[in-house]
DNA sequence: GGCATCTCAATGAT
DNA sequence: CATCATTGAGATGC
């Protein structure tokens, strides 16, 4: 019933090709020889992601009868720590559908009411430590989940009064659920963490193992002493700068943090900090010269939404005790960065200086290669080498559009924004009932297909139109090592936030010449892409009874796309074999064209300075195994495929 | 539109 | 096993 949404899948609608607008041509901007620079760039920050297929073995919620026959690396564990409340679902006498205020006070006593066909598919060992791609696999999981969880929330009608946490949700239903790692608690590094590493929510730090408290910006564990069995002292393990105070403009290495405690609570009342629990963890650390992991809570001035870097192991050197704002006693302890990590903060802080201009970038190229065709302007720098810019193409942020033969479209008329659910809506249809993207442009799941609002649609104000709006992403063409020209990103990326689409010469691939065919330039969507799982599982979240959606490109027609003559920052985005970014396909159509982009949205929330890669795939003419007519795969990537093209 | 204020949260230690 | 201490992030208000 969904699949007649989409109503492009008759090709003979669609017939030529319409010439492309926009265009501004682009370097190469002079020969003035780059700055030569021997030192190594910022980074480089840690390596690209794993690859994880978290659910590879099943594709839908297994029931009983086939987790029996269904051999599994994994010892499937009974996740879920309470039985179900008795009088939740089961109580058939009851109405099965109370009404929505009803369900919201048993959640409340009951929050995560547990089906007993989930498995987390994390085993008991994996859960106490875990490794990189385990990582990676609990904060997509949490993340899938939290975007669905805002969905809904956003698809209700707004109730004043309830506060909107599908964060803490999220969290507490991957907590229960076993959707989580390095549960055991330990001073120093944690298996699968990277220095750089950025996160959106404090959750995310706690169901990664890296700082257990939700709140609590100290976390710590009790030792038992040698000898006697009281003796037990704290220890700290991790702290999380907040941010708001002293950040000591000075030096990134250096951190005072103040302690907890003493803070205003419900009568006004401050008072003293006592120097007890993470007060008392820090004083020992610095005893015991105990290594203490240190996130800096940073908020952006350009982005509201306030970020977490890991930024590696610090030492707790002094700690003295000051006078508060309100005049009480509140502990201070100076925690100096341990040498020899690769610069986290320090980077952030540079980037920032960069933004402003002062010091300016080194190896800057060009400021800006769009020519101001893009609002953020994207920089070109080379520190490797001497070359001065790639080959000359025009810059463009469009793509052909497609001429439709027939049903001229009409846009929607909601009037203001488009409502999830409101099946009259003639975009939210095209979408299955669905508002593709949450409040902040994020989009919510992969799926075949995603329907924009066109310019014509009568909903002022819309979000439906991410791809449209541009890139907001402060971007960078480098030179990398090994691989030509690359793309990266001076600002923090968060998991679904999109960042471009391949804007070049579109085609229908009957028409494609054989020279396209294995042009550096060429995106061609017919391409064999490897499978992978990014959306919510629906078997996750209770009270959710939707169904498993696939995730696989759907599109109208063989679209092949050429970014050789013209084309935007897409063009630089390199192949890995373990990606942070993936391609969706996006469209939209107005005055009787069909727009039809491919769009690159990340995978993971991606650090600053990170290179930006995508799956180039395979084609399908080459079989799996034949090298021939394949690149070379530099990738690097632990789960690398050797080739690619 | 951005900043300040208000509110309700989940967890682990006790 | 219940209570407590902790502070984020969304909503609301200005």
């Amino acid at each position: 019933m969904e699949g007649s949404f989409g109503g492009y899948t008759d090709k003979t609608r669609v017939l030529d090709i319409k010439p492309l607008r926009t265009l501004k041509p682009v370097f190469p901007s002079g020969n003035q020889a780059p700055p030569f620079v021997c030192a190594p760039p910022l980074g480089p920050f840690p390596p690209g992601f794993t690859p994880f297929y978290p659910f590879s073995s099943s594709q839908h919620t297994p029931d009983l009868n086939q987790s029996q026959h269904q051999p599994s690396l994994v010892t499937p564990l009974r996740t879920f720590r309470s039985p179900p409340p008795p009088d939740n679902t089961a109580s058939n006498g009851d109405a099965v559908e109370g009404s929505t205020v009803k369900r919201k006070i048993q959640r409340k006593r009951t929050p995560i009411a547990q089906n007993p066909n989930f498995s987390s598919g994390i085993s008991a060992a994996e859960k106490e430590n875990g490794d990189r791609k385990l990582v990676m696999s609990v904060l997509t999981r949490f993340d899938a989940l939290r975007r669905r969880l805002s969905q809904l929330e956003d698809a209700k009608e707004s109730v004043t009064g309830i506060i909107k946490r599908p964060d803490l949700k999220a969290g507490s239903t991957c907590m229960s659920r076993g959707v989580r790692t390095n549960t055991k608690k330990r001073t120093g590094p944690v298996p699968g963490l990277e220095i750089g590493d950025v996160f959106f929510f404090r959750f995310e730090m706690c169901l990664i193992g890296l700082h257990s408290p939700s709140m609590a910006g100290i976390d710590y564990l009790v030792v038992k002493g040698g000898g006697g069995e009281a003796e037990e002292e704290p220890i700290a393990t991790s702290i999380v700068s907040s941010g708001y105070y002293d950040n000591d403009e000075g030096n990134p290495d250096v951190l005072v943090y103040t302690g907890q405690g003493g803070n205003a609570d419900k009568d006004k009342q401050s008072s003293d900090q006592k120097l007890e629990r993470g007060n008392l963890a820090l004083e020992k650390s610095l005893q015991k010269n105990s290594p203490v992991r240190v996130i800096r809570g940073l908020k952006e001035a350009s982005q509201s939404a306030k970020i977490y870097i890991y930024d590696g192991l610090y030492d707790v050197k002094e700690s003295w005790v000051e006078k508060g704002k309100s005049g009480h006693n509140t502990f201070k302890y100076k925690l100096v960065r341990a040498p020899g990590q690769a610069p986290a903060f320090a980077s952030w802080t540079e980037i920032q200086k960069w933004k402003k201009g002062l010091p300016s970038r080194e190896g800057m190229i060009l400021t800006d290669l769009t020519s101001g065709v893009e609002s953020i302007g994207v920089s070109l720098v080379n520190v490797v080498d001497a070359e001065n810019g790639p080959a000359y193409f025009t810059y463009s942020t469009t793509v052909t559009s497609f001429k439709l033969t027939q049903q001229p479209s009409y846009g929607c008329e909601c009037g203001g924004a488009c409502k999830p659910g409101n099946l009259n809506c003639h975009c939210i249809r095209k979408n299955g009932g669905d508002f593709p993207y949450s409040g902040n442009g994020v989009l919510v799941s992969r799926r075949g297909m995603v329907h924009e609002c066109s310019p014509a649609c009568l909903c002022p104000g819309c979000k439906n139109k991410v791809t449209q709006m541009g890139v907001k992403l402060k971007l960078e063409v480098f030179k990398t090592v090994n691989r030509g020209w690359g793309l990266r990103s001076w600002d923090p990326i968060r998991a679904g936030s999109f960042i471009c689409i391949y804007a070049g010469e579109a085609i229908d691939k009957s028409q494609m010449q054989p020279a396209m065919a294995n042009d550096d330039y060429t995106f061609d969507t017919t391409r064999v892409y490897t499978p992978f799982k990014w959306n919510y599982e629906p078997g996750l979240a209770d009270e959710d009874g939707s169904e498993e959606m696939s995730e696989e490109p759907e599109l109208p027609l063989p679209l092949v796309i050429s970014a050789k003559n013209v084309g935007n920052v897409a063009r630089f985005m390199n192949h890995s074999c373990s990606p942070n970014v993936f391609w969706q396909p996006v469209s939209y159509e107005n005055n009787g064209q069909l727009f039809l982009q491919v769009a690159f949205f990340a995978i993971s929330h991606i650090p600053p300075m990170t290179e930006l890669t995508y799956d180039y795939g395979v084609t399908r003419t080459s079989g799996a195994q034949s090298l021939c007519g394949k690149k070379k795969c530099f990738c690097g990537s632990e789960f690398c495929r050797g080739s690619f093209g």
